[in-house]
RNA sequence: GCCUCUGUAGCUCAGUUGGUAGAGCAGGGGACUGAAAAUCCCCGUGUCGUUGGUUCGAUUCCGACCGGAGGCA
């Protein structure tokens, strides 16, 4: 029996109803949220990350969203530093923690990135100028050269991956340190948490692409174009490369410019976030051991509700 | 009604001088501890419209028929 404190987290892919569920269980269980989503994170990007409206949050106190700028680069390890600071504002006030959201990696940070997971440097025109590079002499060459410094991160990554590759030579020139003796110190086997993590997961994926399309046809009826078409206009895009990768953005840009269809950009927006949930789905299956509450046109809240917290009380041992 | 073109993977198309076929997109699988809603890797059998004929052998050639596009009336 450990005595580290215990947590919950809803995982899932985009659109499956983590967000519902998670206020649900906050309000049965005497818990808050803590949004686990990279783009969540930035303010005055609403619709288009399917933040929870104040009605949909019920009263219950959400964290971890709003927290930056959207003009402001923002990382994994920040959010970890931030998340853990919130698990233990919550559990001070004697509340169930509960970590909501898509973003696997961020959870894998507080998770598992343990405290020793510092904040490191970037430095742009340093990764500008291998980016030129790989541009010019190809990715190999960028590949060659982090080779040269660190064999185990150059083995580990493929040299098409340019960005990857950048980032683990950027590691190299802001700390000195390579890589793999970052992640090698930063690795911490014991979890500060004991953590119930519950994924959301649809047996017929067309289910779930059906919900995912739908709910674009609706971010677009609530004003996504309103919302894109402000955040283009005050520059915000151009100066922050993270936001600028948001799904729900960048595909209409296009549209925005007067260079396709609406209709075109939305069709390209529903695939890229059927893509993503792809992704989702192949990261919360490879990634440590979920709990899969499965879910089907039929299931009703409800009963989701019900599934879940039959688990969460069986792991709070009540 | 006649003439021309066309019918090949879910979609757009390539190709086989006759030996049952391949690209892009879509889709699927996977990697991923520091930009992650990002980035990267792997995966192509389908009655070659239907039906007769020629042929050892037809998706490929010939005929008819059925779709589609265009032209002439």
């Amino acid at each position: 029996m450990s005595n580290k404190p215990k947590i919950i987290a809803v995982v899932g892919p985009t659109a499956s109803g983590k967000t519902a569920l998670s206020v649900a269980l906050a309000k049965a269980l005497g818990g808050e949220v803590l949004s686990c989503d990279s783009m969540q994170i930035y303010r005055d990007m609403d619709i288009g990350t399917a933040k929870p409206t104040e009605e949909e949050r019920e009263g219950i106190p959400h964290h971890l969203i709003d927290v930056a700028a959207a003009d402001e680069p923002f990382s994994c390890a920040e959010y970890a530093a931030l998340a853990k600071c919130k698990v233990a504002e919550v559990l001070a006030r004697g509340r169930l923690p509960i970590f909501c959201g898509g973003t696997g990696l961020y959870l894998d940070g507080v998770l598992r990135g343990g405290s020793s997971y510092e904040k490191t440097e970037t430095d742009p025109a340093y990764r500008a100028s291998l980016e030129r590079m790989a541009a010019e002499q190809g990715a190999g060459a960028v590949h060659a050269m982090l080779a040269a410094v660190d064999p185990e991160a150059a083995q580990a990554t493929h040299p098409n991956n340019v960005k990857r590759v950048i980032r683990a030579l950027e590691i190299y020139h802001t700390t000195g340190m390579t890589k793999t003796e970052l992640d090698r110190r930063s690795v911490q086997t014991e979890s500060d948490y004991d953590a119930l993590v519950l994924g959301i997961r649809f047996p017929d994926t067309e289910t779930l692409y059906r919900r995912i399309n739908l709910r674009v046809d609706m971010m677009i009826e609530q004003g996504l174009l309103e919302e894109c078409r402000a955040l283009m206009a005050a520059g915000v895009f151009a100066r922050s490369a993270t936001a600028a990768q948001a799904i729900g953005y960048k595909e209409l840009f296009p549209y925005l410019r007067g260079e396709l269809s609406l209709e075109s950009c939305v069709e390209t927006l529903k695939m890229a976030t059927r893509r993503y949930a792809k992704r989702q789905m192949t990261w919360f299956r490879m990634h440590g051991h979920v709990h899969w509450l499965d879910r089907t046109e039929e299931t009703t809240a409800e009963q989701l509700l019900h599934m879940a917290r039959e688990e969460v009380l069986k792991f709070l041992g009540k």
